[in-house]
DNA sequence: GGATATTATAGGATTAGTCATATATAATAT
DNA sequence: ATATTATATATGACTAATCCTATAATATCC
């Protein structure tokens, strides 16, 4: 499960809560491995039980406890592993293209509708991709050094082209479909 | 669960048993939509239970007999509804981008290699596309119309287009990463 | 003769992820 | 005065998906 390391590779940087961890989720890697609250919370606690983590209760006047946890020798290790270990093929689902393949019995209207509705969520995607960058300056304590910050960008460059590539494929079929190419019923 | 509707949008074809959609699913929209043979015949189950769907025992003397799944007026009607709707915006997880996030403490050889191993793969992907439109002709009769068979092209497109987009990406960061780009640790 | 593949359906167990809700305090906005 | 937002953690219920195994007949390969 690759939430664990992921949780595991924050951890590595500076002691983190359960808290923090979901800010920081929200603000660098949402893009291509969201994070709910509650999964977090679940992972935090079999990381501990597995020695991969410890956790430290720091007490808060004003507001409720924090539990912080640090990572482990251990936690470190098992980090470097699965760094160096392939990811398991995995094919993600899309419903919008579930959707595309069964369009030929909806109207020309009808399926332009589809890909212009999935291109304005694209363009959507794009525009959340250029406030990134901003948000990402705020975390850079968290990044050792440059190296680390290098990685970071590849992800957002990555989610960027990707999106990109996929607008102008819809844009292509639309124009497409409008000039005609989408035969007859 | 759009799983419930790609199955609708085949028996709309045709009356089909789990096994022919098995088969059906692994030739056609694997690479965007693969189905698990037990979550199939469950699938077909509930569709029976919610009426979008009837079974027919057809008997077989040298096979075991098939249960033929035919669709009913509800189910194309919450077929065509499903096609009005746009799906729920969901973000897919790749497995990929969050070991490069990571990938920062690692040296530079095994940081190439991580990419290198990602290049490999999508260019098996883009190899598995080239013989999709083989497989698709013996499916074809599926297909009413030429409309349809352009919706399932669409669909093979896609997968190409973001495929390729992707290796691009990956070349290029390798060549980067080559050419001294990745800061010191 | 024995092993494996094909046709055909099904259920148990488990995991990952989602959604809703609960609890508690303090600060801020309207 | 009231409502909302932020800080902080946690559990219950559920769905989708995956993996494994079982069953049963026939056909084919070595």
């Amino acid at each position: 499960m690759s939430l664990e390391y992921a949780i595991l590779g924050f951890l590595n940087y500076k002691p983190l809560s359960g808290y923090d961890l979901k800010r920081i989720f929200d603000t660098s890697v949402q893009h291509f491995w969201p994070a709910d609250q509650s999964q977090i919370y679940r992972t935090l606690t079999r990381l501990t039980e597995r020695g991969w983590a410890e956790m430290e209760i720091v007490e808060q006047s004003d507001r409720p406890d924090r539990k912080v946890y640090h990572i482990t020798a251990a936690g470190r290790e098992a980090l470097h592993r699965w760094l160096l270990t392939p990811p398991h093929p995995h094919i993600p689902r899309n419903a919008d293209l579930i959707q595309v393949f069964f369009a030929g019995q909806l109207s020309d209207d009808e399926i332009v509708a589809i890909f212009e509705r999935a291109a304005e969520r694209v363009r959507g995607v794009l525009k959340l991709y250029e406030r990134i960058p901003q948000q990402v300056e705020a975390y850079r304590e968290y990044m050792e050094s440059p190296r680390e910050f290098f990685c970071w960008m590849l992800t957002l460059e990555a989610g960027f082209k990707s999106a990109q590539a996929n607008l102008n494929w819809l844009e292509d079929v639309i124009r497409r479909i409008k000039n005609g190419e989408m035969p007859e019923r």
